[in-house]
DNA sequence: TTGTAAGCGTTATCAT
DNA sequence: ATGATAACGCTTACAA
């Protein structure tokens, strides 16, 4: 219960009989620019006195901020809470602070969302893109801010993308039913809109089933009944790729469909979590790696953050399993 | 494409003609202290300059940070990132920006989190804690520091807290469990330790049933079958009460027990999201409101920035529902 | 190895 | 209604 008035940079020098410059030093890890004894003699009062810089002031002096916004397109989704672990894990290791932003699937709120941050002075932008409009980055990049995009890509050759291999690994997945004698397939997702990895995942089930269909819903008003038509259950030889985690739980958890013909596997899809595999332990899914891919994004941002031309923009794919 | 210059309110002011003091009125909103022609001007060169504030200066001067720290227990659960929504809607309509940090379910993370946001000098925290330890806070509040506790307490009543009737509800649903018939109850759960919430909700069905057993599992690892005797599933008076959300799923996706007896529900719990209700169409589940929760932390936490003295502690307690 | 002092961009007090 | 200017706490040449 210490009555503790701030402590500045200037009490520790006092304190320790130097000038502000030399704990200064201290503080940035220039130990080799002193003496031992002055460097052990700070460390000790620093410790005794619990001193912490003003981050506002370190900043300020420094002309930079040590914080970089991540945009989900949806936090709901444990996707996104799973790359933003992996960002923050590279990050933090660096001294800068991930702060989550949430565009709730809304275009509207994106832009909005970016808009503010834009004017919050961050370091940087990882961003997961909902719209497809390029100039709603621009003005970071004008302002020599680095971003990165990650999961989606909007078509720009000029920024850093991490996305995942979703067109070669649903190819590789629908190879596999093919070959066990699938004659038809069905994309359920949710509205294709131009969000590429949607978009790329169609194309990937259309290389070898090229007349699949597709039927768009609304997660949330899902009506299975409604649907049941285009299911087609009894079809021992139709397959039904669902692109999102919880249609695909939902479709999972009507167990006719699941257990009716019981020696074969009629569903699959993406999935983020381990639920799908409680429901089907035997079934085979398409597993994404979003905390590498977090992860991956945070290090091309750095890179970004040391380079003085901003060149080096990079496509990274990280591929996901079909297993 | 302009090569932007990092624009200051020194140019503002020069492109104004007036003082770098009426600059700053206007962009605090003091219109009332500057003549409308002024006013009006400034407005029309900011925005054609698309001017924006250094923040590390601006908290430099105003001594105060925006930056509220939000630590989670465990990021996984749905929970958590629903009521992290319900703290940044508060907090961004105030100004605040909310920072996501992850506990991870582990004690050491956490307190090794908590030095490290300590550090950072944030203007606020809200956790939700892992650990009894009251030292692991103090820290924060000796500074003046608000804290804001949520979903758990620790039993300081020196904190603010937001949390649910874990015992009420708990008790109401079985007593409900109870009318129906149920002679017997076991509760499902990760390892209690001294989390509030476990304590509470265990002691809420010990209310009605007083000799209910507990086993404590690992989510990670749960293995059905070594559990299939203490489940006792042929018995249609035994009910099982689970925790964890995770869990649940886990026990609902055994379809043995889910369908069996088709007429009685024999299995409910505490539930974040609607996947237990794809499941179990029929079956009632506690429901929390965590966004709700997360938003009056926030505000709890904000009234704490207004006052001088560090008083007005409130614990606060939001329902859960059975339904 | 250490110190001096001029910034960094904004706010807020005191004048006018 | 507006301006001049001293803080705010730290970093970093430049000196010594």
């Amino acid at each position: 219960m210490t009555k503790t008035k701030k402590l500045t940079i200037n009490d520790i020098a006092t304190k320790a009989n130097v000038s502000t410059a030399t704990v200064s030093r201290y503080l940035n890890g220039q130990l080799n620019q002193m003496s031992a004894t002055t460097a052990s003699k700070l460390k000790k009062i620093i410790k005794e006195t619990a001193y912490i810089r003003n981050s506002a002031a370190v900043q300020l002096a420094k002309q930079k901020s040590n914080l970089v916004a991540v945009v989900a397109s949806n936090i709901d989704e444990y996707f996104s809470s799973e790359y933003f672990k992996g960002v923050v894990s590279i990050l933090s290791a660096q001294g800068y602070i991930g702060v989550l932003f949430d565009s709730n699937s809304d275009e509207i709120t994106e832009s909005n969302l970016l808009e503010s941050v834009y004017n919050q002075n961050f370091a940087g932008l990882i961003l997961q893109p909902l719209s497809t409009q390029h100039h709603l980055i621009d003005k970071f990049t004008n302002n020599h801010i680095p971003v990165v995009l990650i999961d989606r890509d909007i078509g720009n050759g000029d920024i850093s993308t991490v996305t995942t291999n979703n067109f070669q690994v649903t190819k590789f997945a629908m190879e596999s039913f093919l070959g066990k004698g699938f004659k038809k397939v069905t994309i359920i997702t949710e509205p294709v809109n131009r969000i590429s990895t949607r978009v790329e995942r169609i194309a990937g089930v259309r290389s070898v089933f090229n007349h699949a269909q597709l039927i768009e819903v609304d997660t949330d008003h899902l009506n299975l009944s409604e649907l049941s038509d285009d299911l087609d259950i009894k079809n021992p030889t139709h397959l039904l790729f669902v692109l999102k985690e919880r249609l695909l739980i939902q479709l999972l958890a009507n167990t006719d469909l699941l257990h009716e013909p019981k020696t074969q596997q009629r569903l699959t899809g993406f999935i983020d979590t381990n639920i799908p595999k409680y429901l089907a332990p035997t079934y085979k899914f398409i597993q994404q790696s979003p905390y590498l891919m977090g992860a991956t994004a945070a290090e091309l941002l750095m890179t970004q953050f040391s380079e003085q031309q901003p060149t080096d923009i990079k496509q990274i794919v990280i591929p996901s399993h079909f297993e």
